[in-house]
DNA sequence: TAAATAATCTAACACCGTTAAGCAAATTTA
DNA sequence: TAAATTTGCTTAACGGTGTTAGATTATTTA
């Protein structure tokens, strides 16, 4: 009676295998070409079964934004780590950040991509809040002589957020199009803003 | 045979009416929502009409983003207008710019969506070249006393748009959210990439 | 082996963008 | 005026989408 658990695990694999298809997919094809029956196709089923392992696309969308959220995390934990002082610590975790959205792009777009639906359950994932807190902790530790409130750390965070998202943005748009300017403008931003901090 | 002229200003018509159908339908439901049956649902006629005026859906996409970028030309025009010295005049203009987002929140969707396809031919509108040569030569003007070089004026507007880009994507995705909060960071924002500017 | 259950597929529904063929009315031509 | 042609528009269809219900096949249980 051991093959339920081996059963089981089969089940857990073909969750992750429909997980994998539709990245592979977007990987190939962009957001735009994934559907159902690809998945279905790739991992040699047909659609209605996924419909077993998710509730509709939304959920697999979901589950993929979740797992970006869990790799931005990783990413951004390992540089945090490797600096003690609380400025550099700022500085290489939004590098990080940057670098995220460019080593995985689909992730990032579907994480972040204004009209990429799938927008309303969001707030209740609490890996998001993860990633929000880190930065939060960070930003606070920068301002640690001025005991800052609460309400001036959130707007430091998202005036930085602004800044590094507003540029991937652009950068998206035109794509790779002056990549070494682009580089130049975050820095500069990245120090504009830690001075900002400090203010 | 003054017929010929009647005749062409009814097609015009309903070229109009096809933009306006679109847009109401997104205004009421959503970018998602559009498609060519409910265009020609709501302009009284069947599909396939559509086709002879608009090459595609993306034909009306284009359409519209350029009349996007026509009424953000216009506003930000007007509110530099009301201004002299060029600083006052660059707040004004971006204060415009983040009005425009809002106000038209569709256009801004479409003009500036990371995701929402037709981006290919963007590269070759005049109307988005003219927002652009506004901010360009306000920012120049700010700068006038240092005869700054080309490429450091585009990297002063890059950053520049990204803040308020970046604000405005925060905006839209916690829609709403704590509004209080996120005029202040624009106005910090604003404040201090002003004075980065003249750094 | 027979019944019950699980796993999977086929078929369908209602949409989507887009194209081709056809029809009927208006217009032009002879 | 009658025939030919053009115009305006529709119907029907193709291949695609997400999703659901029902039938079918395979597996497990009694």
């Amino acid at each position: 009676m051991g093959s339920k658990e081996r059963i089981q695990r089969l089940k857990e694999d073909t969750r992750i295998n429909i997980l994998d298809a539709a990245l592979d997919i977007v990987k190939e094809d962009g957001w735009q070409a994934l559907s159902m029956r690809k998945i279905a196709d790739k991992i040699e089923y047909t659609a209605p079964i996924i419909y077993e392992y998710f509730s509709n696309k939304e959920g697999i969308l979901m589950e993929l934004t979740r797992q970006g959220y869990i790799l931005l995390g990783k990413e951004i934990k390992k540089v945090k780590s490797e600096y003690t002082k609380a400025d550099e610590q700022l500085e290489a975790m939004w590098t990080a950040y940057w670098n995220f959205a460019f080593k995985h792009k689909e992730f990032y777009q579907l994480m972040f991509g204004v009209d990429m639906n799938c927008c309303e359950q969001k707030k209740t994932m609490p890996e998001i809040d993860y990633v929000d807190n880190m930065f939060f902790d960070s930003i606070k530790d920068v301002m640690a002589s001025e005991e800052p409130e609460e309400d001036l750390i959130c707007r430091k965070y998202y005036t930085f957020w602004s800044i590094i998202h507003g540029l991937i943005s652009i950068n998206m748009v035109n794509k790779g199009r002056n990549e070494a300017m682009n580089q130049h403008i975050l820095k500069d931003a990245l120090k504009g803003i830690i001075k900002y901090i400090n203010e």
